[in-house]
RNA sequence: CGGGGCGUAGCGCAGCCCGGUUAGCGCACCAGUUUUGGGAACUGGGGGUCGGAAGUUCAAAUCUUCUCGCCCCGACCA
């Protein structure tokens, strides 16, 4: 490609709008456009990075025998109905109205579709396993949409699904689809980690997700200092902690803690750590108004809140209904004495708790040398709180948490028959029965990884592309178009890299050369032939890299074996 | 959705508090001349419903109300 005819448009100032390195270099870069909130436009050299990543995509699924399909974007509600999800989904579902008034939505990832379509043409389990995925534009209604392709509404994403007899069949394809996840992350040269997930909306049993680690990255992962387990914080598991004070001698009592309302007042001003103190929220499961009890220093994991009621919604009680609940206003509330009569949950850090404080139920007082299984009476306890950094590893109970940030690239998932079942998708086993298809379920971010991969390796100069992910592999800069020797071997030089499928970027603009020079490195092709003042006297050209490396001379002649063995 | 902030040329901004010429600056863009190893210089030029609507006023980018959009902080996800 000649840059004279690229159309890309770089910018040398920050965009008032773009946070991050990733965003602001693609704006810069002329990579991407914003469109609205969250859907942003390719620019020929965005197309490009995308479609590198989505071949290398390809190129791995197909290895393994995965089968390349494409679904619609739009979808009847009927199917949705038929899983449920139509009611579960929630508002970032874009929902849609033909002009018959029928209703659809935008795909926000087509486990419905797929199923539909594998129901209507696998019968037998002599057609099992099977493997399809496409690469398609999601839309997701997203609450907050951010940071470019990081956190689009519309993104593109690859989604496969498998399909199995067995559970044992499931297996075995989803360790074969995270050595496949291993292989992409690996050849689009990202440094990356699995870790244990929440399988959130999608369902199913098992899940983990691939992690770029990016000091922005938006998800925080537990990982263990002394053995391999790592975990978003959603899933990490949380130990139980010993309780380290004395029990309480005398029964509770009442004490006065008037303007005291967060865990922090209250500790400073009963003098106690805020381990002593037992916090209680007060949220709406599935509609239903439960107290949920963790520990001062704790917080509170909806997603473990969520699954370990086996609720579909959880949300905080609006804090005008908490008196009616409690007797007092919110900061008081505590599991005795309350004026309706709830369901109480507790985290398994407050088992022990025999000498604590909790709320009283009555504006301005809260009652101390509280023992929880003495004085009030707990549904269940779960592991509902947030792991924090140094708590004991779950796995090993040797080492201890540590806190990290990545980018969500992937997410596998163990689906089991939660689709299949609800819409009836069934095939005929050995013994002639019929079964419900046991699925699998696995997602790549395109364009985030492509996001991720910009952050993990930039510079104040611009990007600076793993070879694989690069538009171009290597830039050509002419140093003067005035010069005729010089344009003669750049046009030379380029012609050839292209007849021997070097993809380059001839820089043939009529600027100077340190223009060319900072396009490139904003731009980020990993290496430069730069063709200069000393070009038509010694015949010398510059190889200038991207990451850092001394750059060589060398002889036109020798161009090609110097590039194709840059690394 | 709650809290905070911003909408003036393609991009980045000033002007607004305290209403009053033809709305200004830098980058980008067009023409010409001189330039070409690190974002060139000079001269000339094009481009604006001041986010939108209503109101106040002799007069509104500026004041008032409503509205739309965008960004940041929290709960969702690839």
């Amino acid at each position: 490609m000649r840059f004279s005819q690229l159309l890309c448009p770089t910018l040398k100032e920050v965009p008032n709008d773009a946070e991050v390195a990733s965003h602001q270099l693609m704006i810069r870069a002329g990579m991407i456009r914003k469109v609205a909130a969250g859907i942003y436009s390719l620019m020929p050299l965005g197309h490009k990075v995308i479609q590198k990543m989505m071949t290398i995509v390809r190129e791995e699924l197909n290895r393994v025998g995965a089968q390349e399909v494409f679904l619609p974007s739009i979808i009847p509600a009927q199917l949705w109905e038929e899983s449920g999800r139509w009611q579960q989904y929630g508002p970032e579902l874009l929902r849609l109205k033909d002009r018959h008034g029928n209703d659809y939505c935008y795909g926000p990832t087509h486990e419905e579709v797929i199923t539909e379509l594998v129901k209507g043409s696998v019968k037998s389990y002599k057609q099992l396993p099977v493997n399809l995925y496409q690469i398609q534009t999601k839309f997701r209604d997203e609450i907050r949409p951010r940071f470019g392709l990081m956190r689009g509404r519309e993104f593109m994403m690859k989604d496969a699904y498998s399909f199995h007899a067995t559970d044992e069949d499931l297996k075995l394809t989803y360790a074969q689809m995270t050595e496949v996840y291993g292989r992409i992350f690996d050849r689009c040269g990202l440094q990356y980690k699995m870790v244990e997930a929440d399988s959130g909306n999608i369902g199913g049993s098992m899940s983990a997700e691939f992690m770029v680690t990016a000091a922005t990255g938006e998800d925080l992962v537990i990982d263990c200092d002394s053995c391999s387990y790592a975990a978003n914080i959603e899933a990490a598991i949380a130990s139980e902690l010993p309780y380290e004070f004395p029990v309480a001698a005398t029964p509770y009592s009442k004490v006065s803690t008037p303007n005291q309302r967060t865990i922090q007042e209250v500790s400073e001003g009963l003098g106690l750590p805020n381990t002593r103190l037992v916090k209680a929220l007060m949220l709406l499961a599935d509609g239903m108004p439960v107290m949920v009890l963790v520990r001062g220093d704790h917080d509170l994991n909806e997603s473990k809140l969520k699954r370990s009621l086996g609720a579909d919604e959880i949300s905080f009680i609006d804090e005008a209904q908490v008196p009616l609940l409690t007797g007092a206003i919110p900061g008081f509330a505590g599991p005795i004495g309350l004026k309706k009569e709830v369901l109480i949950y507790a985290d398994l850090s407050v088992k022990g708790i025999t000498s604590g404080v909790v709320g009283a139920n009555e504006s301005g007082y809260h009652l101390v040398d509280v023992n929880l299984s003495r004085d009030c009476t707990i549904a269940a306890y779960f592991d509902l709180r947030n792991a924090v950094e140094g708590d004991t590893c779950c796995r090993c109970s040797k080492g201890r948490y540590r806190y990290t940030r990545g980018i969500e690239v992937g997410h596998i998932f163990q689906l089991g028959t939660k689709y299949s079942s609800a819409m009836n998708a069934i095939f005929l086993d050995q013994n002639g029965k019929t079964m419900p298809f046991v699925m699998g379920c696995y997602g790549i971010g395109i364009g985030r990884t492509v996001a991720a991969a910009i952050e993990q390796s930039h510079d104040e100069k611009g990007i600076m592309w793993p070879p694989a992910l690069a538009p171009f592999q290597v830039a050509i800069i002419l140093g003067s178009t005035k010069v005729e020797e010089q344009v003669a071997a750049g046009d030379r030089i380029y012609r050839y890299l292209l007849d021997n499928g070097i993809d380059c970027l001839y820089d043939d603009r009529s600027v100077s050369i340190g223009v060319k020079f900072n396009d490139f490195e904003l731009i980020g092709v990993p290496v430069a032939i730069v063709i200069g003042k000393n070009f038509a006297e010694s015949g010398q050209l510059e190889i200038k890299y991207r990451d850092g490396r001394e750059g060589t001379q060398v002889l036109e002649s020798s161009v090609l074996s110097v590039i194709l063995n840059k690394d």
